[in-house]
DNA sequence: ATCGTTGTCGATAACGTTTTCGAAGGTTAG
DNA sequence: CTAACCTTCGAAAACGTTATCGACAACGAT
């Protein structure tokens, strides 16, 4: 029992009396050792307790078997994400690591270009980039997947939701409730979900009939103080909207505490319908009327693609078997956007608030 | 641009006419390298772009500077142990694992011995256990934390909050509220912290002259679902309790909907208090009156603990400096619990509720 | 001149694996 | 009996680092 250095594949090689060369060929189930070898190889593993050190195996075949997530905070949809990654990730044998930037966001960018760049020689076999705000310029052969990728054209493999949709089914909704006064709070204007969901709340105005008043479409930036502040100010009008559409549920749970603030009742006096359909916006007071986003979907298909992106390492000889080669999956993936009603929606007074 | 082959030390060493020992100075900032050579070398580092790989670092080093993770399940709890977590290991130098066994509690002990094991020759320099089932006998020594540890006497060293405190606390709310009818639904039963709790309740009880209804307290797991059929059934008896103390705050929320969902009004009808304080606990309705428990801080001050014990690789020859032996720390922190009043709690109706 | 001393640097042996490739022995065919 | 093959195995070269330790030069002091 030495407690101290751990046991290598030189000891149960010694033990079993055979070569380090013969142990690791049956440690990997290669062809080419007797079956007597075999089992006394085995045994001796099992009674040493052997286990493979990863770091000499990953030095040596140029693999690691890490798949890393890179999220700038840890924040619910992150965290729903996540969830999903590791569903994914179970069984497949690879591992999880997860990179988060933390509260400061000023150095967002900065901070995910140095990991970007640490990303070419080192732990990771490929990323997953969660809502990114760098074009990953020159990335260095690395397979990277974005989740919810920043705006402009961009080469890299992504899932993301049907944004444009869902800001026109949440607009919609808000439309057949009678409502004509329709607030918006944009998203990270950084990333091409809000700018889709924004186009789709003008869209959905337009085809209304309805003109956008600029003044009511005001930042959000996916965040909960800044939502709030603009909130705050929107509210606070004469001519206050009867509506808001927010770009997220964050966005719209700030939103409902402002109003509340404000003196005024959802639904009754203000219709609010947000964007995610987080877990929490089910428990929320009022139940948070959303546009459902398949978060953990997303995660998991991201995984799986990125999976698919490494690719097997390379089957060599255990007895023929050509590599399947399962190239050709899409390397862009739009999950289905649906509005999900609950109580944080209402038809628009019939007395109108006040409004000419 | 070789946009196929990673760069290595070598091809540092030979664009600077160097040997790779040299290169390895620089990276290191080792005693023994002339300033021209050290700026040429720098250099060359910056213009080929070069990264050490982390993996030959492991494997000569024997240190990987990752920590791992091991939950259960990304439930609410862990998830924001979690960011805790994450904030800490921010600037430490370390990375963050995370192994998650995934839905199936069936086999949640085997797979912690599993990983367990395997956390042996692996990739982590230690590891975090969260509510860990199994005794992690005859470990490995690798350093190893555990955030509210299974019951028994464990030599682990531990991070927990005070839950005979919390659990006394919630059930003295409940009694100056002048409830009598009190129920109890308990958390995992392998968990030291729910049996805390549930002595907690037993004691204030006690203290309070009541002697505890045992077919009042039923089994709630820390878990929504079968929280859920224990309310169920607790709540249907004819002479139901008049307030309840759940073991966590997914256990309350399970029972508020159960409530609700049999035509009882909370807090009119029926008090819940929860324990955990998570975020989503104040955002439901009611907002629920629970005990605060620290789990951001418990994350953080459990990589701190374990960082602690990994402890610095030795400083060598870097001119002198001898180790700081930091050494000495507490290896036990049990955080403190508060009340935190919200609006699942109210006084018992004078009406006594049909019973006698 | 000679002898330490000091400052720079490079060859080289690890770290724990996997893979190649050839050697040794056994079997079958001619 | 020889030639060809197949099976089973081990020696050794990688993989990309870091630490040791000796070589070598320059220099001041005797």
């Amino acid at each position: 029992m030495p407690p101290a250095s751990r046991v290598t594949i030189r000891d149960v090689a010694e033990h079993a009396g055979v070569s380090v060369a013969t142990v690791s060929k049956v440690l990997n189930e290669r062809y080419g050792v007797a079956a007597a070898t075999y089992a006394r190889v085995r045994a001796v593993i099992e009674e040493l307790g052997y286990e493979a050190s990863l770091v000499a195996q990953s030095l040596r075949n140029h693999r690691t078997n890490v798949i890393g997530v890179l999220v700038a905070d840890l924040e619910p949809f992150s965290t729903e994400l996540l969830k999903g990654a590791a569903d994914a990730i179970r069984g497949s044998g690879f591992e999880l690591v997860v990179y988060s930037a933390g509260g400061r966001t000023g150095d967002r960018e900065g901070w995910e270009r140095r990991y970007l760049s640490r990303l070419s020689g080192t732990l990771v076999d490929g990323a997953i980039l969660v809502t990114p705000a760098v074009a990953h310029a020159g990335l260095t052969g690395t397979p990277v997947v974005a989740v919810d990728p920043h705006t402009g054209p961009t080469e890299v493999p992504t899932i993301d939701s049907d944004s444009l949709r869902g800001g026109q089914l949440a607009t919609e909704h808000l439309l057949s409730l009678g409502h004509k006064q329709i607030a918006m709070l944009t998203g990270r204007a950084d990333l091409r979900s809000a700018q889709l969901r924004e186009t789709g709340f003008r869209r959905a105005l337009g085809a209304a009939g309805l003109a956008v008043r600029e003044e009511f479409v005001v930042p959000g930036g996916y965040d909960a103080v800044v939502s709030a502040r603009s909130a705050r100010e929107l509210l606070s009008r004469p001519d206050r909207p009867t509506a808001v559409f927010a770009a997220n549920d964050l966005s719209a749970i700030a939103t409902v505490a402002v109003a509340r603030e404000l003196g005024l009742r959802v639904p009754e006096d203000l219709s609010v319908v947000g964007f995610d359909n987080l877990p929490e916006s089910a428990l929320c007071t009022p139940p948070l009327t959303t546009v459902d986003q398949p978060i953990r979907q997303m995660g998991y298909r991201a995984i799986v693609m990125l999976i698919g992106l490494i690719g097997d390492p390379e089957p060599h000889d255990r007895r023929g078997r050509p590599a399947p080669v399962v190239q050709g999956q899409p390397t862009h993936q739009t999950l289905d956007t649906k509005l999900v009603v609950r109580a944080s929606t209402a038809a628009v007074p019939t007395t109108l608030p006040s409004a000419s």
